[in-house]
DNA sequence: TCTGGGGTCCTAGGACCC
DNA sequence: TCTGGGGTCCTAGGACCC
């Protein structure tokens, strides 16, 4: 058990609005919703007039009557994330970033050369606010999830640190919904069983949670709830799946139509694949109908690829098999995903890197001793249920594909 | 101006294999 | 021969997060 709070948790204070109220001096101090049709992000002045993120425009425009509503300008957050993720990255190697807005920073072995994660999260908020311009809100604990909780009570703008000693007196008055994994579905399952707050839910045997929410759900929150997460920062988490969707809205759209947008996805997806030197196998269409309720239809390809004709020709086949079904029910939402991701330079090698079996495994040992000789194997077992280990390759050359 | 876009993880049933 | 257990993969759906 680590002996003290050093894990930090930094998290941008209204990412999107504060870039909108940092460029445009006009917006400070005003509410500010960034997009229309959603409300993608809001400024905290908007905040107090009860406007949520994920609101639909009218709705918030309604309870904000004064609000300046901006479009989304993507290029500008991007930038921005960069410039603070640079500060992070000056400050620890030990990033872990989640998303665009928030990462978690592990200073346990800067006490000695920095000084206490106290003191080196002020540093980090003071860097963001002089050389970003942006508040950021930092929380620290011992553990990834008590920072985040921490960071979530002390915004906006604000430090908080949860020593070893306090955390439970911390964590048990909060609500439920504090919880990472608890959201409105599941905090009604648990307000019916009069289960409100993190104590309610520490007082309770696993058991008891497990029956209600299932296996996964009831060990984890049980877990968190007694501050147990033993998760270490990872500076590198590979992506399992990547995605592009596109909202189409209600007007009726001819096959041609559809056809368009979703080459345009295939084409924005196998692109940012190509890019990131990865390959999928499971191909994905999402759909959302006139009502709001959702579909998806996936197929998995034989072969991993970030081919963009194959995965047309993949996804024009189940967009098919559906159409009939989506004359009646609507289409408002086309999206594609692509999954069960690994790394192209296996792909390039030759070799068949997924093996569902013990004599796939033994295939692909036999390949490797007959292309690099017998010595080119020093390990190799399977690693996953679905995957087999490369076997570790001493100097295989350059790829056989390579030209 | 009705309702974004990017992800993760879990569950459950059927097919298939040993 | 029959039955059952154990295991994986695929597909579809659902909850959740930012």
């Amino acid at each position: 058990m680590q002996a003290s709070a050093s894990i930090l948790h930094a998290d941008l204070d209204a990412f999107y609005a504060s870039v909108e109220q940092r460029d445009d001096p006009a917006l400070q101090g005003r509410p500010v919703l960034v997009g229309g049709g959603v409300v993608l992000a809001c400024s905290y002045e908007a905040k107090a007039c009860g406007v949520r993120t994920a609101m639909n425009g009218v709705q918030a425009r309604a309870l904000c009557p004064d609000a300046v509503v901006v479009e989304p300008r993507m290029a500008a957050y991007t930038q921005a994330s960069r410039d603070v993720f640079e500060i992070f990255d000056d400050v620890t190697p030990l990033v872990e970033g989640i998303s665009i807005d928030e990462a978690f920073l592990d200073v346990s072995g800067l006490r000695r050369l920095v000084g206490p994660p106290r003191q080196i999260a002020e540093l980090l908020r003071t860097r963001v606010r002089d050389e970003v311009g942006l508040a950021i809100t930092v929380g620290v604990a011992r553990t990834k999830f008590l920072a985040k909780v921490a960071s979530g009570v002390g915004k906006p703008d604000g430090l908080l640190v949860v020593e070893p000693d306090g955390e439970l007196d911390f964590l048990h008055p909060l609500p439920v919904q504090r919880l990472w994994g608890v959201g409105p579905i599941t905090a009604d399952k648990l307000a019916a069983k009069a289960i409100h707050t993190v104590g309610d839910v520490a007082r309770l045997q696993v058991g008891a949670l497990t029956s209600i929410l299932g296996p996964a759900a009831g060990r984890h929150i049980h877990a968190l709830a007694h501050n147990l997460d033993p998760r270490p920062v990872e500076t590198r988490v590979r992506r399992r799946s990547i995605g592009s969707q596109h909202a189409l809205g209600r007007r009726k759209r001819s096959r041609s139509e559809i056809d368009d947008v979703l080459l345009g996805l295939v084409d924005r997806v196998t692109r940012r694949l190509r890019t990131g030197e990865r390959v999928a196998r499971t191909v994905t269409l999402r759909f959302r109908h006139d009502d709001m309720s959702r579909a998806t239809r996936s197929h998995t390809l034989d072969q991993a690829t970030h081919d963009t004709d194959t995965v047309l020709e993949a996804a024009r086949r189940l967009l098919d098999a559906r159409w009939d079904d989506l004359q009646s029910t609507g289409l408002t939402l086309l999206g594609l995903a692509l999954s069960n991701l690994e790394d192209a330079d296996a792909v390039q090698l030759g070799l068949p890197f997924t093996a569902r079996s013990r004599p796939d495994r033994d295939a692909v040992v036999d390949q490797v001793r007959e292309k690099f000789g017998s010595g080119a194997i020093t390990r190799a077992g399977i690693v996953s249920h679905s995957h087999i280990e490369m076997p570790q390759l001493e100097d295989p050359g350059p790829p056989a594909s390579h030209s």
